[in-house]
DNA sequence: ACATATAATAAACACTGTTTAGTAAAAGAA
DNA sequence: TTCTTTTACTAAACAGTGTTTATTATATGT
């Protein structure tokens, strides 16, 4: 059955060539001038030839959906070589800042964007690799200080959602009135005043 | 000058028009499927009339999103008829989390929706209204309790971030596997973290 | 060598935002 | 009132979109 494996991974190959256009076109232009046309073009196919490989163009959003959230783990767990637990959790709010600002298309597709999403998949809450890292992080915080009293996955969710929501509104401009720099110095504060009260 | 003011307030009526058809669709279908043609034919015009009145789609957008904003302060300017401040400012994340759940197209349309914005306009940020009835509560909520070290800006930041993520991120359907209970819950567990944390 | 299954596509359908050229009615001037 | 000008409106077109269908050429299985 050479054939039939060979086909298979033919298929396979068209499938990534597609992704790789896509993604290309994606962080370039935006995710709303992604045209199928646009993707045929690229890879030299006609638009139809897409769609045998891709049901629609919402299939092609979850792949891609798929790649961002591998990329944005393999960000996130670049913390783990800093030994130092507490360090480290500075560490995960540092990198996931920095990555929604250097790859803000990446951020968009996980977390923003309102393409159709599998709510079948896990994938939709945040991606649970990323979030355990976060709350297993803080887990061992608590551990290390002796703190009991506070709720792990409440804190990783206040962690998360105050990091989440100052990075979506700057990505969707909605603080393009203030400048950066004191943008960044607002949230300096804000952690050392959350680290000042949670974990010491 | 009888028939200049007439025609200025025909004007006016036409345009309101457009944008309460526009609204309407816009409420009923989201966004992305309100079509210049679909106002048109609502308010029983040619689509080329819609542009006499709006310069492009992102004029009407943008005309939606003041009708939106003003909406959003009369909501949370509820939370004046409390007079303790303490009180008043729980009643803001209150109303502030209702608008949002059951003002999804209007939350959207305010504070995540990726539409062309009016950088030079102030509504981008927040709308200064709604922000101001925030940290100005949050300055008497410290005054009145002796608290002095706490940067007020850094702390409406702190809510207003927080409370925008999980916002977006329901809206988004990005939390959707987790149940409306638990959601709830952990929302309620967060709040009292922060207010025994930075209010008390 | 012939039949069948597969891969690719041209063309079409039903949409989209926007512009242009043309028309009919209203307003202003004589 | 008559004539000209301005205004309000629209049909039709342009260039784009996602998706489907019927058709063709090629590769596979017998």
């Amino acid at each position: 059955m050479g054939i039939a494996e060979r086909k298979e991974s033919d298929k396979e190959v068209m499938r990534k060539k597609i992704l790789d256009s896509a993604m290309r076109l994606f962080l370039s232009e935006g995710y709303n001038k992604v045209s199928i046309r646009k993707i045929a073009d690229a890879i030299e196919y006609s638009p139809a030839t897409v769609y045998l490989y891709f049901k629609d163009k919402t299939a092609i959003f979850n792949a891609l959906q798929k790649v961002a959230f591998d990329k944005f783990y393999n960000t996130l767990a670049g913390c783990l070589k800093i030994k130092d637990v507490k360090k480290r959790l500075d560490e995960i709010g540092e990198l996931y800042m920095k990555f929604a600002m250097e790859n803000p298309e990446y951020y968009d597709l996980m977390f923003i964007m309102s393409a159709p999403i599998d709510r079948e998949k896990a994938t939709c809450f945040m991606d649970d690799r990323a979030f355990n890292l976060l709350s297993g992080t803080i887990e061992e915080v608590f551990k290390k200080k002796g703190i009991k009293n506070i709720d792990v996955e409440a804190t990783a969710f206040l962690l998360w959602g105050f990091s989440h929501g100052l990075a979506s509104l700057i990505i969707r401009k909605r603080l393009a009135l203030i400048p950066d720099e004191h943008l960044k110095g607002l949230f300096q504060k804000i952690s050392k005043m959350l680290d000042k009260k949670f974990f010491q």
